[in-house]
DNA sequence: TAGTGGTCTAGACCACCGG
DNA sequence: CGGTGGTCTAGACCACTAC
């Protein structure tokens, strides 16, 4: 039959499909367009929905669409350059215009965090939760735990818990010496309470910051940020102008 | 007719079994054992394969687990903390153990690198192609643009279009004043190329790292290097040892 | 060749948003 | 309420790996 063989490597078609989406996005669509629907996409191309949704997953993946349901699929902005390098956060500021306190409590120390914070798992510490907002969205949401052991006045702290708790803590926080941190950036999924907050769905994927405040040697507080990774772009130096297509 | 309302919220069922599943890595498993097969765990928690491969792609995506096409799925070990700490950097090494020159040859800016050289779209640009290698496994893979008038010796170098030229352009770089630089982290997938020399499938989802390194107060160069998201943890302070769990 | 994960289909129903 | 994206099913076939 000698079948002449036309595409050796078949590249899968919800590749092929975000190859093409992607292009028209570029020529054919504005910022916030929202794009025909999913069925009709699929239809429109000849596929599945679920081959279609392939496709538009990684584009939502790279930031370039936004989806939203019982909305639609619109035309993602660039992402949001966030500065995160290190100074800015020296220690986490009470009065920070983009960080906002949302409140704390009091609780034993989550097992992976007393790992870090080199305590034990059934030592108390204060978490802090605040939101990182950036021109007018959410972008972090953050949980900041300090032991009880690390600041004396933490334990004269009674105001309810809400963000003027949490404001007490964060001023606690300012009277011990910083040495130095260290930071860590990798990919995780939303927790629901995390994605409620940042307006995605649970599992969402976010980049998670932790940093660690050491003083006198010791690390004396966590900070584990979850950034939205389709809107944000970490940036650790001084140009926040940097962007570059994936 | 007043019906009780039992599951306010019903989580979605892959979320359910990644929890499930989750717990039963650290419970049941040990790092590198090889899990049941997919078909045989989606008839064990009565779904179908496609919700099933849901739960297992969000804990890939989370760094617990390794698919493999044809061999299986196994319990991954922790995501290795990849040192990208400025000063480490600094300009590109040329005899740098951790990073493996591929090979260098020379083209016209792309659009979008381009913008971030501040340089014009058709100008020659020089692209060294690098590997890093951590702990015997490729990690991320890196491409470094310099523009073809940010040194002068550049023009000179006639070695053919592998590693020795490579090493030949990033030698011509250490002898620019390096001011400083500036880096971004965000998420992307992995383009076919890359994804091919990280052993993954292409979409794969990495982060890209973008540095612009200035000389004399301009762009001199920029790389952009793709890790594996699913084996690195990115890190920024001088602790390696930093190991949160999502 | 047997068994694995990767792709794809053609449906169905649900949760959410807006008018 | 109608329309959107999100979840789920029960199949099928393909690409790859290891034996």
């Amino acid at each position: 039959m000698g079948t002449t063989q036309l595409a050796s490597v078949p590249e899968p078609k919800y590749q092929h499909l975000k190859t093409v989406i992607g292009e028209a996005l570029d020529s054919d669509f504005a910022v916030g367009e929202i794009l025909p629907n999913e069925r009709e996409l699929a239809a429109r191309f000849g596929v599945a929905r679920a081959t279609l949704r392939q496709a538009l997953e990684q584009l939502e993946l790279e930031g370039r669409l936004q989806r939203r349901r019982g909305v639609g699929t619109t035309v993602a902005p660039p992402r949001v350059g966030v500065d995160v390098s290190t100074g800015r956060h020296a220690w986490p500021g009470v009065a920070d215009e983009a960080w906002q306190p949302q409140g704390s409590a009091a609780d034993a120390a989550p097992a992976a965090v007393a790992r870090v914070l080199e305590i034990g798992t059934d030592e108390q510490v204060h978490v802090v939760r605040r939101l990182r907002i950036s021109q007018g969205q959410p972008v972090a949401a953050e949980l900041l735990y300090v032991p009880a052991g690390s600041v004396p006045g933490l334990s004269a702290i009674d105001a309810p818990a809400g963000p003027a708790r949490a404001r007490a803590v964060l001023r606690e926080l300012q009277h011990l010496a910083l040495d130095g941190q260290d930071r860590s950036v990798e990919l995780g999924s939303a927790r629901a309470e995390d994605a409620k907050e940042l307006d995605r769905l649970p599992g969402a994927p976010v980049l998670v910051v932790t940093t660690r405040y050491l003083s006198a040697g010791r690390p004396a507080a966590v900070s584990v940020a979850t950034y939205r990774a389709d809107t944000c772009r970490l940036t650790f130096g001084d140009s926040v102008d940097l962007v570059m297509a994936s």
